[in-house]
DNA sequence: CTGTTAGCGCGTTCAT
DNA sequence: ATGAACGCGCTAACAG
């Protein structure tokens, strides 16, 4: 059932079916309720790679996340993809999720996917300070929309989280509940949102005046495995921390783990909190205190932006800032004394 | 940059430089030398779409999975993702994740997408006992393996847990702890995974003599607050369930959550069991006992599974059963008495 | 208003 | 071993 047989049956040419069907306005009235009639009854649909062969256009745009090993953060790309094709099923656009490995081969996958031609833009989620992937996507004038911000690229769209915000305010917080060696366990800093957090978290304890040294940081996996490894490390200093700020609710949910193997409670004796306000988190024992992050809005924000770049808006001031919002539970409490 | 201009570059007409591209025995072995080393040094790559309308093919999979509120089973769908993916990109094949909300449009979504053209093969998450896109996969001839089986619908490939075997193993293995009040909070029944494992449940129940009475069955979202919804409504009864089986590992930790507030203690009071080994289950308190689950092994079989379907093998027996492995940790113990 | 014609970029059969 | 010519199915510039 290809136009040609449309055409044919109507005794009309392929173009003027085309121009009917493509709503132009150089055609009958009479045509046009014809070839819309014939088509219906036909169950006519045009062949869609034909179609983006002669316009260049697929329908579809593409949400990129890099995998890799010891991660369990892949609830948020689901909740995304959520928000995303919400939004744009109603332009009647595709939303593809891929994946590709972070590893050595990690740009030569992200090229073989641009040079497939399957979508019409990006959507790039998990940037880095300094991202490849980005400059990449501008070499080659792909329409795109990051999710995270970049520090070391060239200007382009993007919606993130106030990072630096939440953890400012959350440590400080902290530091209101007396405490005065509070630790971060972080994700690995060449990622954006965990060094972005890292700075909030300093800008607290500079305010407040405490010690660096009182306050390690440490970088490791986001999975709750790795938070206990680090958080048992920083319980046998000599002067342990009393509170950990976590990156992830993930890492917050091992170090309370390791903080009930070494026989103390978890927000009377060390206080614990998290980021991403995940939905086991509530169900924690004790509830874990965390950092509320609108996901599903978030992935809605980055579908409009995208679609005002692809329209070819200047994409400068295209950018959304959410601020998140922290969620005091009882795994955070006044410093033990 | 076509393959126009690089015949022309050469001096042959485009057919010649086509057929020493795709690797056609009747080219000359210089030739075919000298076409290769310009189509290096001019970078030239074939146009995918017009490769796709010349051949039909699309060197893209799509995984499709369902999408609703108020279900935490997300991480597991990136989990398959990763599996697949690193078996089809071996074969230079992408792999596209896309998501189909659960609604009254979901079968028109569906047909939209099948419409598409956008893949050579499927690969369908989350099969319900009747299922409406199964049989719309096989009216459309496209070639497809399902994660989950179906019981309704004509046969076809798949990949499943066996979801019978590992709730009649567990909840047998609560009976010879001296239960004789098990609950099954379980996901809707209509989804073949859930209706599985409830026949598993029964068949242990049934085999150990236990009142169906005295082990009620609910049917619920699969969301730690649902769990715990529902295990604050079994702890009200009369004789409360002495053990929980729960379909999965959200609604076991809200189920715990609720044990507790109750007064009691998850694993001596009262036992829950899960289903998925998610990764902060050994990090609850008490440590989590559930099913473990190999579900990126899952991924990789469904991708073989699927390039044996798109190469046109016979798809009765293209099966692959998993079975999963009781874990067992604290919150599963000893009937109190 | 409608039809003719020319692409879009590639694969492939059929002569030579 | 090579080239000419056609088909894939559709859009769009041009002519009438």
């Amino acid at each position: 059932m290809s136009i040609q047989t449309l055409a044919q049956s109507l005794g009309l040419s392929i173009s003027t079916v085309s121009r009917a069907l493509n709503g132009y306005s150089d055609v009958s009235a009479a045509t046009r309720e014809r070839v819309f009639e014939a088509a219906k009854r036909m169950n006519y649909k045009p062949h869609p790679v034909a179609h983006r062969l002669a316009t260049g256009k697929t329908g579809a745009i593409a949400l990129i996340t890099s995998i890799r090993p010891g991660n369990d953060q892949e609830a948020t790309f689901v909740s995304i993809m959520r928000g995303v094709s919400q939004v744009l099923r109603q332009r009647q656009l595709f939303t593809m999720g891929m994946g590709i490995p972070m590893d050595e081969t990690e740009m030569s996958e992200f090229e073989r996917l641009l040079s497939g031609r399957l979508f019409d833009g990006v959507i790039l989620t998990r940037t880095r300070t300094n991202d490849p992937r980005v400059a990449l996507l501008q070499e080659r004038r792909v329409p795109f929309v990051t999710y995270g911000r970049t520090q070391d690229n060239a200007p382009h769209a993007w919606v993130d989280a106030d990072n630096v915000g939440a953890f400012e305010q959350a440590t400080r917080k902290l530091v209101e509940l007396g405490h005065r060696r509070i630790a971060l366990i972080n994700g690995m800093p060449h990622m954006n949102f965990a060094n972005q957090r890292e700075v909030g978290f300093r800008q607290a304890l500079q305010a407040a005046g405490l010690s660096e040294s009182a306050c390690p940081v440490h970088y490791t996996e986001l999975t709750a495995e790795s938070g206990e490894h680090v958080a048992t490390q920083l319980l046998q200093l000599k002067s342990p921390p009393t509170a950990m700020m976590c990156c992830v609710d993930a890492v917050a949910l091992g170090a309370m783990a390791a903080i009930k193997k070494a026989g103390l409670r978890p927000g009377a004796d060390v206080s614990v909190v998290g980021y991403g306000n995940s939905p086991v988190g509530i169900f924690a024992d004790p509830p874990l205190a965390t950092i509320d992050h609108a996901v599903i809005d978030n992935g809605r924000s980055l579908a409009e932006l995208l679609l005002l770049v692809m329209n070819g808006e200047n994409v400068h001031n295209l950018c959304v800032l959410e601020e998140p919002v922290l969620i005091e539970r009882a795994s955070m409490g006044p410093v033990a004394r």
